[in-house]
DNA sequence: ACAGTTTCTGCAACCGGTTTCATTCTGGGC
DNA sequence: GCCCAGAATGAAACCGGTTGCAGAAACTGT
């Protein structure tokens, strides 16, 4: 009949018209339909099925002060870390009905500022993943909007901790549980709290036993840092090589085979994240997966408890890592053990305080 | 002073009244700053900084009808091939300074739909990327929103159109021009647009020349297949082989590895994506390298375009694969030349319509 | 049939901006 | 010193919902 296309999309009052009722009632049909009598509801609804009317979330905001909305902020999308991350978010928050809004920071602190500040004003609350900010400024955001962290800790502010250092230190156990007594380490990039984490485990798992590590780095979390230091490690005699990242370990296994050193048989290699080449290289690697989607749900999950109860307590939870035993780790060859022993013991002492790079 | 921090953030009449101005003055200093005299806008700028004021994008919406806001909807955030280009729009847009909703669909065009729609009330425009709908639903979808399309073209609606027939042309080419004339393809998965796409470049490529295409497949655009069809392809005793993707061109190089077979000595191998593994192979893989983050750039230059000129043309640009030539391709042995010569020639007549899968 | 509840519904104010239109200033020309 | 155009400002309506409050309608029991 009156199908005019022109005019934009139907409003509250246009139904309520067309329904005989006041915009309130129609209001109440949709947000709280058991306030509304049967046979009105029914009306209502037809009607708004007829004129295809859907509400206006940035109405309803407007009016609720709520916006059903939340934030995530990423330091770098091409880092495949993020996606799996924001994949675990994205589906739980669409679960519960809020849209996400995505911004990638460029691991520049001032751009991200600024992103969690503008979105501020459009969202219920901010999910912010590896800030690169300080501990200061956060506590600062933390006024524009309700904030969760990940892989980051701070005062007064839900968070959820993937335990990169327990994978680490499941990676020492199993090695030492082959045999292995002299182990390189090849460090990540040297600000980041990751490395901090990953090194606080390798210590954790040390601590205690006669076993010598031998660290190299710091290096770029990169392929061809892998195959750089695969010769170093080579070179010091070690019969174990954990790597900060698989794609350093990748590195390692590519240069070793160009070299014709045979892995498990010579030099065991392990990785960390886990990334879906770590399974497929020559031999499948052995490495550390985090339980990245989930880490995103949880942090969803926590954003939503403090949007139900502002103001109540904040939590932090922790996600273990989980050591994936593939073909790139062996016993090491026989002699390898009692030859130098014991030389340089590490790990005796308590490790430092854990919130040191917070 | 009077920091009464329990309220909630301040209004734009807060910031009229402390400054003794109208709200409209306030609107006005904020977005059209010339409209008011120095003096006073000198002086409603210093109160709102002292309030926190930030004019609530949310009202503002509101009241002129944009957001600010545009929508991106994925497929997939698991696959590498979309963040990329998820970055790229990111960036684009935030320069254009608009915010990005992100949804993923998980390959569910059901979903994909509903997820569209949710987002058409509070964004600008959206970005489908690789979108699995049907012609009728996207043409459906475009009554609610301003559409652009990636991947995928539909009468009336913006596109970017990745060319990876191009760069499957060019990889044969290629080939070609190294000598081989009898080819192995590696089909990607049956109903997918690129695979269509790629298959199309190939026969493209293929035409009028005096080659051998041997097709294998359909397959799972995976490693696992890659490792499976090197088999079919050294038993087919093709010189070369071109995979559907990288993650497949792997497989075949780490099969052909296993089994002592050499790349590019006895076969060459070319991927297609350059995901960044591609370069850390052994040999590193020559594949085609599409414009991914570019892509995403431009998909937004695009749905500007038609933010600011409503109604207007909508236009389809096209961006060029590229194929990285490195080390897993190279002439052929010698003889396999001459060996079995045109026993079948592909390609001699014109390819299909181009539009059957649109 | 009537008072007392309980259930529905409408009025009107409000959320925080924008924008039209009218009114008040300002400054320049004479 | 006066008039007028143009600039600066304010009043008020509006965007599309929500919600507190009060009145109307529908039930309840007697």
């Amino acid at each position: 009949m009156d199908q005019r296309e022109g005019s934009s999309a139907s409003s509250i009052r246009d139904v309520a018209r067309r329904a005989n009722v006041s915009p309130a009632t129609v209001s109440r049909a949709f947000s709280e339909p058991r306030l509304v009598r049967n046979e009105t509801l029914q009306r209502v609804l037809a009607v708004a099925e007829e004129l295809h009317y859907r509400p206006s979330r940035t109405a309803q905001s407007l009016a609720t002060g709520k916006t059903g909305n939340i934030g995530v902020v990423v330091p770098d999308l091409g880092n495949p870390f993020f996606p799996a991350i924001l994949k675990g978010a994205q589906a739980r928050a669409r679960e519960a009905d809020l849209a996400v809004f995505l911004a990638d920071s460029e691991e520049n602190p001032r751009l991200e500022m600024e992103l969690v500040r503008a979105m501020a004003r459009q969202v219920d609350g901010v999910v912010i993943c590896s800030s690169r900010l300080s501990e200061s400024q956060l506590q600062q955001l933390r006024r524009d909007t309700i904030l969760v962290l990940l892989n980051r800790r701070v005062r007064g502010v839900s968070a959820v901790l993937l335990d990169s250092a327990g994978g680490m230190r499941q990676a020492i156990e199993h090695l030492v549980a082959l045999g292995h007594v002299r182990i390189g380490f090849l460090g990540g990039p040297a600000g980041s709290w990751s490395n901090h984490e990953r090194h606080r485990g390798l210590r954790a798992g040390a601590r205690g036993r006669s076993l010598e590590i031998i660290e190299f780095g710091p290096l770029a979390p990169r392929f061809e840092a892998g195959q750089h230091a695969a010769d170093l490690a080579v070179a010091a005699k070690v019969t174990a090589v954990v790597a900060y990242n698989d794609l350093m370990a990748l590195g390692v296994l590519s240069r070793l085979a160009d070299r014709g050193i045979g892995v498990p048989e010579e030099i065991s290699v392990v990785g960390f994240d886990d990334i879906p080449m770590a399974g497929m290289a020559t031999p499948h690697l052995t490495t550390v997966a985090l339980p990245l989607e989930q880490s995103g749900r949880v942090a969803i999950e926590l954003l939503l408890e403090q949007l139900a109860h502002p103001g109540s307590d904040t939590h932090e939870q922790g996600l273990p890592a989980q050591l994936i035993v593939r073909a790139s780790t062996a016993p090491p060859r026989n002699g390898a053990r009692s030859g130098l022993h014991a030389a340089r013991i590490e790990g005796p002492r308590e490790a430092p305080a854990i919130a040191e790079s917070l």
